[in-house]
DNA sequence: CTGTTAGCGCTTTCAG
DNA sequence: CTGAAAGCGCTAACAG
């Protein structure tokens, strides 16, 4: 890699590096046509590339923003990213990405990294939106994704987790269920995880946690047999009533289908069921699951569009919650 | 902003730039306690963070790494950055996303930019391996993954397709079938598909393209009928043998099962079936689903691991292939 | 222990 | 139309 500089090039060329600079950038109007061949012939055969970092600083042109992603191995999120970097194309800004595996420390190193690097703004699907760290971040080029603060300081866009609930819900109750139960991982106040319940009790009213069925996350086998073990219960109150069953989010989903199996229930006979989130399985189950489509590609999108915003237009704003609304996807599964 | 600069803070601590740089870089031994208690007091108190990319020019240090993504929606990828990421953190690389989304135009655009943009090395899951564009990288500091040229010119990393298929048709070739399937989306000359197939035909010795089903990929509903009807034709030729049915990915798994299910048979009675690819959906199915677990994790990670030996050991290689193992997950659906 | 100064590779006035 | 030269913000000899 013979490290070529514009001067090398000024010189094969036998002109002064202002002008090897100008044809860089496009400016040909400050150079005879002779001159302009005679550097795209000079450039092309030596495979000349400019210095990137030194062009960046003699410019102060900084079009590169920094994700923090919490889990890129969670199939939501990397529709989330894939909308983010679609963005960040059309507005030619680069894409530095992190990921935190799920770990809070992780995520704090991650976003402190960015900052030293000095990235123009920040997008981050947080592990925990409430760190303290996201209070060295400035709203002015930083936006939230997904999982939102329980005071919201930093610009969010996320699905809405509440409204989407509340409608499927109330689809089930036209169906005159009896009981219906929430079924999801531990709360942990995580704000998708409570605002999909609120959407639950919006709907359905119920005053008591009765009808909260948790299901372990990371559990044991034994944690798992006593999930189960609270399913039979539950049918077994509901012998003569109509029951059904609204599951968080497909992984909870798949337990709550494992445990029914297991017990030898089968839905729409012996109860009813829908989900948050959607899969392509869910569609080849026997009836397909009824569930609610969230659009992850354009919270993405929409973030990115909200940062750009931001940093060109230099505008202060109060932090705001965006949300993306979903799709109702029915079938027969209640 | 105030844009400070390593300047103001040698003006406010009475120092030269000089020592200001030494603090920055750890290097203490240069300068008295008391200068350096001051130096830490007024970078603390003014925010002060040294703009990274005049550091970067004036150390010619190129600590970042390209990663061009076919579609980062696949969540095969996003084990693969995730094992990217991950090393690329031990090794204190920094990651430049991009993401082709299937397009091979994209992905040559993407690459360029990488190139221009002056990384150290590029990790590229392509959409299409024997592209042109794969010519004007080096194998010096470039690794691909996942599919691999016809003609390696660089170093890739993949998982093991043949072998592990090879090895789970032979686990159905013991139980005795008649026939068997292999059920594919067009090979349009894609390494995975073909090298699977490969592995079929290893397996079983079949010499005709008798065995071979074609599954549409982005097709119309017409498509899709004509493959039910192709597969109920099957189904009848094989009333009285036994029929299994090895399935190239996961989506074309749940074709597959659709299409069954349309015709009203069902698995293990009325035939066998296995799969590439695991997925958390096949645990739930009745019974669940015998498949090949693929460690993308791992693929991804070594990638990172042999770039990085390559850019900093500097040494000449011929082009490899290296092979990631897989792992049989058995059920009895077959 | 601390300061001077010449770069790093490119951009950009401002003269010629 | 072209070139000289002063930066961009930081690093790293080399002096003192």
């Amino acid at each position: 890699m013979g490290k070529l500089t514009i001067k090398d090039i000024a010189m094969m060329a036998n002109v002064s590096t202002a002008t090897v600079s100008n044809y860089l950038n496009g400016n040909y109007d400050h150079m005879s046509l002779e001159t302009r061949k005679n550097l795209n012939q000079i450039i092309s055969d030596t495979k000349f590339r400019p210095n990137f970092t030194a062009r960046n600083l003699a410019k102060n042109d900084n079009k590169t923003i920094g994700v923090s992603i919490a889990d890129i191995t969670n199939p939501f999120t990397s529709q989330v990213l894939s909308g983010i970097y679609e963005q960040c194309d059309n507005y030619h800004y680069r894409v530095l990405f992190t990921n935190a595996d799920n770990s809070e420390q992780k995520e704090i190193d991650n976003i402190t990294r960015l900052q030293n690097e000095g990235v123009a703004g920040i997008i981050v699907d947080p592990v925990n939106p409430d760190s303290p760290i996201y209070q060295s971040l400035s709203n002015q080029n930083t936006v939230m994704v997904d999982r939102q603060a329980t005071n919201l300081i930093i610009d969010t866009v996320a699905t809405d987790n509440l409204a989407s609930v509340e409608e499927l819900v109330d689809q089930m109750q036209k169906r005159n269920y009896d009981n219906l139960y929430f079924v999801t991982w531990p709360f942990q106040n995580i704000s998708t995880r409570t605002q999909r319940y609120e959407g639950f009790i919006k709907a359905t009213n119920y005053s008591t946690l009765n009808h909260l069925v948790a299901v372990p996350h990371h559990g044991k086998e034994l944690e798992y047999q006593q999930f189960t073990a609270n399913i039979a219960t539950i049918m077994q109150e509901n012998t003569d009533t109509k029951v059904g069953f609204f599951c968080m989010n497909a992984r909870v989903l798949l337990r709550l289908l494992q445990a029914m199996q297991q017990l030898g229930y089968s839905y729409p006979a012996d109860y009813g069921v829908a989900t948050y989130e959607e899969f392509d399985w869910m569609q080849v189950m026997t009836p397909p699951i009824s569930c609610i489509r969230q659009d992850s590609y354009s919270i993405g999108q929409t973030a990115m569009h909200i940062l750009r915003q931001k940093l060109e237009q230099k505008l202060q704003r109060q932090p705001t919650l965006k949300l993306i609304p979903t799709q109702q996807i029915l079938h027969d599964s209640f």
